[in-house]
DNA sequence: CGGGCGGCCTGGAGGC
DNA sequence: TGCCTCCAGGCCGCCC
């Protein structure tokens, strides 16, 4: 579920009720997430520290602790973090919990097990593996159509896979990549080598525009997404063609499509993109 | 070095 | 009702 704006709905969610909560216990209930959750070092980076920040980089939620440590998730396909009453009964698929002196408990969930956690230092996180390959933030103040016409000089390929190559641009994923590119009107499988200077621009306008809409909404829920309070969001009735094979393009009428790019499905409008 | 593909998991939906 | 197949929002590593 979770793409760049479910991640900052979750960070944004989390900001008024964990920072200046300390951390008193890690409790690890099953550590097979995409990579092995290491108890005892969640233990050593996590337990006494106070939490001083929450930032996001690409779907990663950063959880800054005192005494240069951070906490890292990322919610996979199906993770969730809500925050608790400690003494709330286990979901299903709970597999990793932290307590905190509010009474409270940070509870990590996610039936897929895609998702991971885990802590680094502060200090150097962008240089470490998840990090080091990242590319611009999409709602940053350096993406623009340049940068994209720039990137996909080095390039080949159709522009949607180029869009959901994080070393190009982060944050975007399957939902919002088919959503921009509808908006822009732009074919998925067009090459990158043949996208003119003015519809860089226009399609970095869009990425902005979707990303900033579905923000504003509550992030997509489809099946799984919720913020930290467990609220669902509502973005999912502003999509125009993702997930809408069969029904008619909400501008032209045209049969929605699907087609198979890199292994994914990708939604358009036939005669609206080109 | 870039691009394509398989694999990691479980659960829900739909067909028969 | 039950069984089977397909599909799913991400990411990495391996291969060519």
């Amino acid at each position: 579920m979770p793409e760049l704006p479910e991640v900052e709905v979750l960070r944004r969610s989390l900001v008024p009720r964990l920072p200046g909560q300390r951390i008193e216990r890690v409790e690890v209930y099953n550590p097979k997430l995409r990579e092995p959750v290491s108890a005892a070092r969640l233990d050593r980076d996590c337990v006494g520290r106070r939490v001083l920040a929450l930032r996001r980089r690409a779907k990663y939620l950063l959880i800054d602790l005192e005494g240069d440590r951070t906490l890292i998730v990322h919610l996979g396909m199906t993770g969730r973090l809500t925050l608790v009453e400690a003494e709330e009964v286990a979901e299903p698929h709970e597999h990793l919990a932290f307590f905190l002196d509010s009474g409270q408990r940070l509870r990590f969930r996610d039936p897929r097990r895609f998702g991971m956690v885990f802590s680094r230092p502060t200090r150097g996180l962008e240089d470490g593996r998840h990090f080091a390959h990242l590319g611009v933030e999409p709602l940053g103040g350096d993406f623009d159509g340049q940068r994209l016409k720039d990137a996909a000089k080095r390039r080949r390929g159709p522009v949607k896979t180029f869009l959901m190559d994080a070393r190009v641009v982060v944050g975007l994923g399957n939902i919002y990549v088919a959503e921009a590119l509808f908006r822009a009107g732009i074919h998925p499988k067009r090459s990158v080598a043949r996208i003119s200077r003015r519809r860089w621009e226009l399609l970095a306008g869009e990425v902005r525009k979707v990303l900033g809409g579905a923000i504003r909404e509550g992030g997509t829920t489809l099946n799984d997404f919720a913020d930290g309070d467990g609220q669902a969001g509502y973005f999912q009735v502003s999509l125009w063609v993702y997930g809408r094979e069969g029904e008619s393009c909400p501008r032209c009428q045209t049969t929605i499509r699907r087609i198979v790019q890199a292994n994914r499905s990708t939604f358009y409008c036939p005669a609206c993109q080109h």
